[in-house]
DNA sequence: TCTTGATACTGCCCTTTGCAGTATCTCGGC
DNA sequence: GCCGAGATACTGCAAAGGGCAGTATCAAGA
């Protein structure tokens, strides 16, 4: 009978991993997803109401139907079959991270334009990743308040909220670099002798 | 008539850039985009088949049909109108990154697992950035042999090389710093005392 | 009472992935 | 000269995922 449900993804056991902390609803889980786990494993809203329908068919949740007056709402738990079958993905080879980052292309393709468009595709890359860094500080606070709801996964979220701090830094001190480095280029091709073996080979 | 063309994505805009450094056969370019490209803007294979086909229909790549013996294959180049096509591309904001790292979700989601399973996790996460780097330091040295067919593009590919490393750098290190973090834990919630606010601000 | 924003979804089209399938060509070993 | 392995050169199909528009209802404050 499980061969009639749909193949489970990572993005149904992430979803499983948040309905083992607590019940939710569907807009609870967009919004949920949105503050942590879209920093990993970013889904779009939409997918976020189809995913726990599968999971349910599973018997990995379960949903029960509430309305608040008349407009309905459906609420997501976990199964003790979920819970086994999440405590099963975690032993499951993780797929390598995937990086995809438009503003590298235009980095890459530089030669296409001139010098002044590679300048401002580096600072697009500095502003918008110290945005993101504010935001994560933001977080950061919110966590340290009293009272936070999930005050047992602290150590966890703080492994992963490091990683992520660290990654948007390292996305600022490689724009700053790029155009310290490209300040003195006179085009996208021309480098003025600057000596990129050094750049590689620190 | 441009009306009737199918919309160009970011992928399109990729292979493009590539056609305006020199003409390729769509198996070149497959190779060439998992060499390069494939570290910021991965794609399937599949798709690389079939974006070409999207330039060509909006003029701004032409395509030549050959044969080697009786086994046809199509030569892309870029037009005119495609190299202007990719000037103006640049000038449009980027997209920002996307990182979708599914051993981050193992990771976040420890607490539905043991802490060896959580160990295990962060192993992977290491070894496979270790291959990584390597794979880059072989890229780097081939950079570096003379007769290199692209070696106007070296330092660009210089900005983007150096990012990459210091990207796996990142993944290395944070790993290993969360393996030392979590030796002393004796669950993914039972941190025994550890100082997570210290991890958050360094 | 009215407006604004939060809640709670669904439909649709397109992009992209993943996998299987189908050929042909080249080169080296025997 | 024959054979097999690996490189070259694609196509078809189903399902995952993204982006956007559209449809309601509810709650709170002016």
């Amino acid at each position: 009978m499980a061969d009639r449900s749909p193949a489970l993804t990572t993005t149904s056991y992430a979803l499983l991993g948040l309905l083992a902390l607590r019940p939710w609803t569907t807009y609870e889980l967009t919004k949920q997803v949105q503050r942590s786990l879209g920093w990993f494993w970013p889904r779009t809203e939409r997918k976020l109401y189809d995913e726990p329908k599968k999971l349910v068919a599973a018997g990995l949740a379960s949903a029960i139907e509430q309305r608040t007056g008349k407009r309905p709402r459906t609420v997501y738990a976990i199964t003790a079959a979920g819970r086994r079958a999440m405590r099963a993905w975690l032993d499951e080879p993780p797929a390598p991270p995937v990086l995809e980052m438009e503003s590298m292309v235009k980095v890459f393709f530089a030669d296409s334009g001139t010098i002044d468009q590679l300048r401002a595709t580096l600072d697009e890359v500095r502003t918008s990743a110290e945005q993101r860094l504010e935001q994560l500080e933001r977080m950061i606070d919110e966590d340290e308040q009293p009272g936070y709801e999930f005050a047992g996964r602290l150590p966890i979220n703080a492994l992963g909220l490091r990683f992520h701090v660290d990654h948007e830094r390292h996305l600022v001190e490689w724009a700053t670099w790029a155009q310290e480095q490209v300040s003195a280029w006179r085009s996208p091709v021309d480098a003025a002798g600057w000596d990129w073996r050094a750049a590689l080979r620190p």
